[in-house]
DNA sequence: AAAATTTGACCTGT
DNA sequence: ACAGGTCAAATTTT
């Protein structure tokens, strides 16, 4: 909808531009400096802001490869890019993220704790409902696995409590990231248009929340797959 | 209205 | 010719 401005499909055509000046931008951008693979399942927060630029299917995969450069490209000339691609459709996904170059610019950096902390969510959230599945099957089969109701009940408890813990990064910084459009997650972001929770510190007293924060950094299996 | 995303066209390397 | 990466007009979201 929108604009409604004239222009009526099909025309947005890009006017043919002089070849050599293009070539030239081009040459310019290769001046790749580094390249890293990263594994997480939280791929669009990771404390910087990107703004998207296009979107791709590579052959063979099943996922588009969505590509973002940082959103102080034009302002302060950063080179930052990445590229995101969705590996698997497990529950939470997983994604690849390849990330060129290194930023330039200065207040991008949301900050570790903020982004690792929606991250943390992502996890919890899949895990409570792992939990609710494997508890429901086991009440249902009767005899069950050894696990009594006690066991159970602490299992939610726990992952309740984690999860109240973690709610509070998304009251923010979630917005100034891209919108996902892969399957996979479309059907749970609605949490992160729900800034319901008021910001409350996470305590690292909470041995609980603590024990979930430790194995959840950003970099799962970070493999330098490039340098120079 | 401005900012961000979508998406087909275009460019380059192989 | 094909695949991957980028551009930019159109469209959507804030």
């Amino acid at each position: 909808m929108a604009g409604s401005s004239g222009s009526s499909n099909g025309d947005h055509k890009r006017p043919l531009q002089d070849c050599s000046s293009y070539a030239q931008e081009h040459a310019k951008k290769r001046v790749r400096i580094s390249t890293r693979a990263e594994h997480t399942y939280a791929p669009y927060h990771d404390g910087y802001q990107w703004r998207k630029y296009g979107q791709k299917m590579i052959r063979g995969n099943t996922y588009p490869r969505c590509y973002y450069r940082c959103t102080f490209h034009q302002d302060h000339g950063c080179p930052a890019t990445k590229h995101v691609e969705q590996t698997n459709s497990q529950d939470p996904p997983l994604f690849r993220v390849i990330y060129t170059n290194e930023h330039t610019c200065s207040g991008n950096y949301v900050s570790d704790y903020m982004a690792s902390s929606i991250h943390i969510q992502q996890i919890a959230d899949a895990s409570l409902r792992k939990a609710e599945m494997e508890i429901s099957s086991l009440t249902h089969c009767g005899a069950g696995h050894g696990l009594i109701k006690e066991e159970k009940d602490a299992i939610v408890s726990s992952l309740l409590t984690v999860i109240n813990g973690c709610d509070v990064a998304t009251s923010d910084v979630g917005h100034a990231a891209v919108q996902e459009n892969t399957p996979a997650l479309m059907a749970r972001n609605s949490y992160e248009a729900t800034p319901s929770v008021s910001p409350v510190p996470l305590e690292a007293s909470d041995e609980l929340k603590m024990d979930f924060v430790e194995p959840l950094d950003l970099g799962w299996f970070i493999e330098y797959t490039q340098t120079g």
